[in-house]
DNA sequence: TATAAACCTGACCAAAATAGTCAAGTATCA
DNA sequence: TGATACTTGACTATTTTGGTCAGGTTTATA
């Protein structure tokens, strides 16, 4: 199981760009410098971001983009669901009554994967942005 | 964060012998029959797992494999460990000193990618394969 | 003792996912 | 009228995954 690197990135994008919320746009190749991720990249990310308004874009010089909503409101959830970064454990198909071996029943382990999933869904339900730039500035103190 | 099919595999697979444990050897091309896995994928998984220490084979007709240790000491860390399967949500190197930027600190996110590395440990850990025989068994009645 | 069941090993390979790059824009401020 | 910065879409190299294939060796049993 490894986390890849655009779900990744686009939380660290988010808590660069927190930290500066309320107080001007960030442009993304402050973000790439700051962070070292490659500008092209970030455009992909925040293309997506975007469009599942979790941050607002300002055009033009001294533009960049803004938190559309409180950071308190942002959970890991939604950062990763906006760019598909999903957290996937079984096989089959959820909805369907099949199992992963194509059989009618669902496979011996299918309920482990279900709690599994669930398990790492809680903790991405319960961070915030909010709490990771707080907890970011404990840290340097 | 995506499961392999290797540990998906690996654990569907033990789970199936283990509900023979100490019955008999169970071969691998009935455990690919039953459970719809290739016997050729079996046979690379079946190997680290001996290696491990987790199974024993037993040669000839009538042979397959036994479990090596009591199920309800072969955790699903085992199992994962075992077949490679690791968890990985940071990018830097663990024991370095330098971010996984290049820079001399740790990233912004660091802390908080090892916290989820440790939360889905925590359930592997809990997990042994004797558990999953039994909630397969009550899910039966 | 022949034969078939079953383990054992290593090499090989195709498809999918990942992690980007590149090119060609458009909008806006100073 | 630049320069800065967002916008979009196509393209691609690399890595990982999920296997297959070919050739063994071992051992029970008929
Ligand atoms: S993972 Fe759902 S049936 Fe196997
Ligand atoms: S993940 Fe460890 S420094 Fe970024």
């Amino acid at each position: 199981m490894r986390l890849t690197s655009k779900g990744r990135y686009a939380v660290m994008a988010l808590v660069d760009l927190a930290r500066f919320d309320g107080i001007n746009p960030v442009s993304l190749r402050d973000i790439s410098l700051r962070q070292g991720i490659s500008l092209d990249y970030l455009e992909q990310i925040f293309s997506k971001l975007r469009k599942k308004e979790i941050v607002q874009s300002v055009r033009g010089t001294q533009g960049g983009y803004i938190l559309n909503r409180n950071a308190k409101e942002i959970k890991l959830t939604n950062i990763f669901d906006a760019v598909d970064e999903k957290v996937k454990t079984v096989q089959c198909k959820k909805d369907s009554k099949k199992g992963c071996n194509g059989k009618s029943t669902k496979c011996l382990t299918h309920n482990l994967w279900d709690e599994l999933e669930t398990h790492i869904n809680n903790f991405f339900d319960k961070k915030s942005l909010d709490d990771l730039v707080k907890e970011n500035l404990e840290r340097r103190l």
